[in-house]
RNA sequence: GGCCCCAUGGUCUAGUGGUUAGGACUCCGCUCUUUCAAGGCGGCGGCACGGGUUCGAUUCCCGUUGGGGCUACCA
């Protein structure tokens, strides 16, 4: 059996979305766990909308992911170039192969003519197929239009009777009646091939083995075939796989929100958490395994595994996958995934001490058991870097706003101003110390202590936290919180219902 | 409209001609803890519908319904 080759063939109109990340990376797995070639090739055809920025922006989505290729426009390979639009030549012969052999002809009706057929053909409940008005047109006429320099394209000239079964790995043997199908352009008045051209030559001329990609183009696919006949190229296994699709079940979309997948980066979600959530759009290692990583997926992926029907990207999931890595992630290259975000927000010095750093990968370790999204530590771990956050409703509500808090607060001040050392054993003394003393349970003293500290009612191990605040700090603080709510500006704010007060 | 694809809880899914239809997310309880957004335990909730085939259909066939895709000189 010969090598098993996969490509992703991208059009470079925008930012690698979420599809084109799923896609990519089933053809990635499948290369991979046969020991294949993965291929990335560049569908640059369409000329108005392609643009250096995607192809950048596609490359970067493609690694964020994990995802590397064998051949391709960047590294080059025994079968390039890679990127469609300097490979023209190699169209341009084709298609004058078939105009040669009478399986495609020129066709000189301009697009509103065109326009204006279909709509009498829909208006008649006819479906919408080219007329083939150009098919067979005298050979003088051909010749004076050509000398006139009059626009033309170029439609294949498809078999219109019978059937075209294609076999596809996940849906079985699909028919189609010729007679539905219509004569295509394959060569736009531009010169250009489209996309049905292009992408039939370059997967013949790349020895792809299998065809993978998204189910929007199951429909194409008999037409492609008969392209694939009449050039005499032979017929690769073709996977469709199921769409993803938005909340509203429609073809996930600009409108859905993020669907850019480098979006799913800016907010926290980590490379391989979100590789492992698209894997399991689609496809199942028909076991109750969820948490797979690389080696894992590439282990256990096939293409029987994948499913027929389309599947709905869960936000929720995602988020909750996320957290599950993010828990069982290192500590320092949580930390390096963390700093730009710190940076961004200006939370951190651009320049960090091996001090500073250290101080920091704790505070990761400590935080990431109970965070979900990497912004989760810019957010409800902004007291770690700033003095400057805010109390939330809970805090206030069940404690700051308390009578007898400011005096316990500026009692525990007190305290923790008079430490000697500063860990987790004398903060704890401090504390319940203090709570004995004035003969009323720990949790007394704690919550405040916590909600002056951080400004919320939940958080990490409280005694833990406040190690790694410097001591000045958690005094300014527990000073600060007993002032403002002697000052009584430690009332709940806002209508905003912080959920129930126990 | 035509063609094609799809159909297990709200979501991602496992699975079988005879199962108490399994897991995960979400939600809801309970529990542990200084707190929960963490941990532990438990619960609600499903084979779209109608016909067949069969001793027996969630599973096989047909239809219906629903959803999606394609129907471009976009890919």
């Amino acid at each position: 059996m010969s090598e098993v080759r996969t490509r992703f063939a991208p059009s470079p109109t925008g930012n690698l979305h979420v599809g084109g990340a799923h896609t990519a990376l089933f053809a990635w797995l499948f290369a991979r766990h046969e020991g294949g070639k993965f291929v990335l090739r560049i569908e640059d055809t369409d000329e108005v909308r392609s643009t250096d920025e995607s192809l950048a922006a596609i490359y970067d989505g493609l690694r964020w992911l994990g995802i590397d290729w064998d051949e391709g426009p960047d590294v080059g390979g025994p079968y390039a170039p890679y990127i469609q639009s300097e490979r023209l030549e190699i169209y341009e012969d084709y298609i004058n192969r078939l105009i040669e052999s009478g399986r495609a002809y020129r066709c000189f009706c301009t697009p509103e003519e065109l326009e204006e057929r279909r709509e009498i053909q829909r208006a008649r409940g006819m479906p919408p197929r080219y007329d083939r008005a150009c098919v067979d047109l005298p050979e003088d006429q051909l010749q004076t239009w050509l000398a006139e320099g009059k626009p033309y394209c170029v439609r294949f000239r498809v078999e219109d009777e019978g059937t075209t079964v294609i076999n596809d790995v996940v849906r079985g043997e699909v028919s189609f009646d010729n007679e539905v199908l219509g004569d295509f352009v394959i060569r736009k008045t531009s010169g250009y091939p489209t996309y049905h051209m292009a992408v039939v030559v370059d997967d013949y001329l790349m020895k792809i083995s299998h065809v993978i990609r998204a189910e929007e183009h199951l429909s194409n696919t008999p037409s492609h075939v008969q392209l694939m006949e009449a050039l005499g190229f032979d017929v690769p296994v073709f996977a469709h796989l199921p769409l993803i699709m938005g909340t509203d079940r429609t073809k996930l979309s600009k409108r859905h929100g993020a669907v850019n997948l480098m979006d799913y980066k800016e907010q926290g979600f980590l490379p391989e958490a979100m590789r492992n959530f698209l894997a399991l759009i689609g496809w199942s290692p028909g076991t109750d395994e969820e948490i797979l990583d690389l080696q894992q997926l590439i282990d256990r992926f096939t293409l029987e595994g994948v499913s027929k029907s389309p599947g709905i990207f869960d936000l929720e999931k995602a988020t909750w996958l996320n957290g599950e890595y993010l828990k069982r992630a290192d500590a320092e290259y949580l930390t390096e995934l963390l700093l730009p975000m710190l940076r961004e927000h200006d939370l951190i010095e651009d320049d960090l001490s091996p001090e500073r750093r250290r101080w920091l990968v704790d505070v990761v370790d400590l935080m990431k058991e109970r965070t979900r999204l990497l912004k989760d530590f810019v957010t409800w771990g902004r007291y770690f870097f700033t003095e400057d956050f805010p109390y939330d409703n809970r805090a206030r509500k069940k404690w700051l706003s308390r009578e007898e808090v400011p005096e316990r607060l500026d009692m525990l001040a007190e305290r923790i101003e008079a430490l000697e050392t500063w860990d987790v054993d004398s903060i704890e003394q401090a504390i319940r110390g203090l709570a004995d003393e004035l003969d009323v349970s720990a949790s007394k003293i704690i919550h405040p202590c916590r909600a002056a500290c951080t400004g919320q009612t939940i958080g990490p191990s409280l005694f833990h936290l406040m190690e790694l605040l410097p001591q000045d700090s958690v005094v300014r603080r527990l000073r600060r919180a007993a002032e403002l709510g002697r000052a009584g500006e430690m009332e709940p704010v806002g209508s905003v219902d912080e959920g129930p007060d126990d």
